[in-house]
RNA sequence: GGGGGUGUAGCUCAGUUGGUUAGAGCGCCGGCCUGUCACGCUGGAGGUCGCGGGUUCGAGUCCCGUCACUCCCGCCA
């Protein structure tokens, strides 16, 4: 017999019966009832029912473990009494009744009970993660989440890409986010950086030949966080493939995605691809972000020059004296709502900066609403059409500054749809957001500045960037986003280097400057590079979308809380002065 | 860096216009219970109401400050 265990918890069923088996685990709960006890034996893989009673010698030893104590227990299993089968567990039809007990390791009393799965302050469950990771919810994510990186790596390398493991120390970069540095004892006052996305290194590697790679590659920087934002650390599903257009890395990507979604969802629905493809710009326009979510069915017009024409002082204001745009949403069967629904929506856009909430509604044939009486017939009728408002429909109306206009927008049809419950959670919907802008306006610095990847090759190539007018050029940019969730973005690379000397220029970088910070792959494109684009899905957003999980530290082992600390760990903390000595280092802290 | 929310027993939470000794469920310790499966019944221990200050005859409750957690904005090429 084996030391600890002959099988595992979810695996007896009635074929063991009258067979003598050994089980290890957790005691999950206990019901005890004076002369009979039932143990619920816990493993990774199920749970058991254990029984024994006065009668046995071991019973009183038994009765005083405490829960999620380790124990291994050996015995014969039996069907349980016909009236007293757990249908709700896989292993409900029989029990094993305990003949030997081992105590392998006694539980203190715990900080939270394991065997629910009521919501825990987080600092406490992430100090203790261990015992919260017990926990099935916690438990079966991370089972998930290592079948979904599993199943990635399979179908990346059957469409033909090959793994490669890029450096983790490596150099700062001036560009993006902050970087984790790590101090050098071999050349003092040096420091390593960590890298923010091993970015350099493939573009290397498909210069070096090496056609398509990809790597689950750990990424860290030095951000605050957020619900889907793991501060610190996280995993992408890194590639880059030589040779292609943005079309071509589309139709790669895509089946990858799709085919790891249907293989983990539970959902009934998910966007076959082609995926649909929608330009930044009428992505601010139709959905007021550059991450949209398509369960939501609303769609968002713009109006302004109806307004102009109109007689709504509100409006036309803001349109002849701020440069402002109307926007609207048209809403079917909200003419049904009552006042206060109305009113409700008017106080939460106040709440956000808006003066109000304006809405006409189309009822019977006829206009109703506040804002109906400024327009003209004409003007209604054009309304109609444009929205094409049928009837017992409404239409809302955003006016703001081109500046504002679009995100306000967004969060009006996010909100509308939310208390109009229009969003059908039981799918998946991708798209990818194209032609994002190569630079953007600083209003701070009042300069041009790249507004994503640098490394992007500008559409039109280096005529673009010589003749249009910088904020007016695209480029081969792009997102992949997933029921409002930005997965990942990526581009077709600037393999060029008289474009991105071109191209860092616009933005205020002199050639000196570009050949200082990135000398390394400049000086590999001198010597012949393919063209190559790819993208960089967030493994940790993949895995929260197919778990439902709406925090993305659910599905992380071991994750950092808000503040980018680990409280297990008791990361980060103060280093011994004599290893700083070692490093060349004294702490001397400025005031904040 | 900024804004919102939360903070009462180990855990989840209730606590009325400011008014006697701050409660419940789970957990913990004990008693009863041989077919439960969130077992049941019963007794008990357990509190600096995040911390500091203020108003008041009196503060868990009102005011100011501060800390922690969380969500959002900034940031995230």
């Amino acid at each position: 017999m084996h030391e600890y265990r002959t099988c595992n918890c979810n695996a007896v069923n009635g074929n063991y019966c009258g067979k003598t088996v050994k089980l290890a685990g957790w005691i999950h709960r206990k019901r005890d009832h004076g002369n009979l006890l039932f143990i619920d034996l816990r493993d990774h893989f199920g749970i058991t029912q254990c029984v024994t009673d006065v009668s046995s010698p071991i019973f009183k030893d038994i009765e005083q473990l405490r829960l999620e104590s380790v124990v291994s227990f050996s015995g014969e299993i039996r069907f349980r009494p016909e009236d007293t089968v757990n249908p709700n567990m896989p292993t409900g039809e029989v029990e094993l009744v305990i003949v030997e007990a081992k105590l392998l390791s006694l539980a203190a009393t715990l900080p939270f009970s394991v065997n629910t799965e009521s919501a825990y302050p987080e600092d406490i469950r992430l100090k203790y993660r261990f015992l919260d990771l017990r926990r099935e919810s916690a438990h079966r994510n991370i089972a998930l989440r290592s079948q979904v990186v599993t199943s990635l790596r399979r179908r990346m390398q059957e469409a033909g890409f090959l793994e490669v493991q890029t450096p983790i120390l490596t150099a700062s970069s001036p560009e993006g986010a902050r970087d984790y540095l790590v101090p050098s004892r071999i050349h003092p006052g040096k420091f390593y950086a960590l890298p923010q996305a091993p970015q350099m290194f493939k573009q290397l590697l498909m210069v070096a030949g090496f056609d398509r790679y990809f790597q689950i590659a750990p990424c860290f920087r030095d951000e605050d966080s957020r619900a889907e934002r793991s501060p610190g650390e996280f995993y992408q599903l890194d590639l880059e493939m030589a040779f292609v257009t943005q079309e071509d890395v589309f139709a790669t990507i895509e089946p990858v995605l799709h085919g790891v979604f249907a293989e983990f969802s539970s959902k009934s629905t998910i966007s076959s691809y082609p995926f649909q493809r929608i330009p930044y710009d009428e992505s601010l326009l139709r959905y007021g972000t550059d991450k949209p979510d398509l369960r939501n069915p609303l769609k968002i017009v713009d109006l302004t020059e109806l307004f102009k024409k109109g007689s709504f002082d509100a409006f036309t204001s803001i349109i002849n004296n701020e440069g402002g745009l109307v926007r609207g949403i048209k809403v079917d069967h909200v003419a049904e709502k009552s006042r206060s629904f109305f009113d409700k929506l008017n106080e939460w856009a106040q709440n956000e900066g808006m003066p109000g909430l304006g809405h006409i509604l189309f009822k019977n044939n006829e206009f109703k609403g506040p804002i109906a009486k400024f327009l003209s017939g004409d003007q209604l009728k054009e309304l109609s059409a444009i929205t094409k408002l049928a009837d017992s429909g409404g239409v809302f109306f955003i006016c703001s500054k081109p500046k504002t206009v679009w995100r306000l927008a967004g969060i009006v049809r996010t909100k509308l749809a939310q208390e109009l419950d229009l969003i059908d959670t039981d799918r998946f919907e991708f798209c990818w957001i194209t032609d994002f802008p190569m630079y953007e306006f600083n209003e701070d610095t009042k300069k041009i500045e790249f507004s994503h990847n640098p490394f992007s090759m500008p559409q039109g190539g280096l005529e673009a960037l010589n003749s249009s007018a910088p904020l007016q050029i695209k480029a081969y940019q792009y997102d992949i986003v997933c029921n409002g969730v930005e997965l990942s973005s990526g581009a077709i690379r600037n393999h060029l280097p008289e474009v991105m000397f071109k191209a860092f220029a616009i933005a205020g970088y002199s050639k000196e400057d570009v050949e200082k910070n990135f000398a390394g792959m400049l000086n590999a494109f001198k010597y012949g590079a393919p063209p190559h684009g790819g993208c960089a899905p967030g493994i940790d957003r993949i895995v929260m979308l197919l778990a439902n999980e709406p925090n993305i530290r659910e599905v992380i082992a071991f994750p950092f809380n808000q503040q980018a600390q680990d409280l297990m760990m008791n990361a980060p903390a103060e280093i011994d002065p004599a290893r700083l000595k070692e490093l060349h280092i004294k702490t001397v802290l400025l005031s904040k």
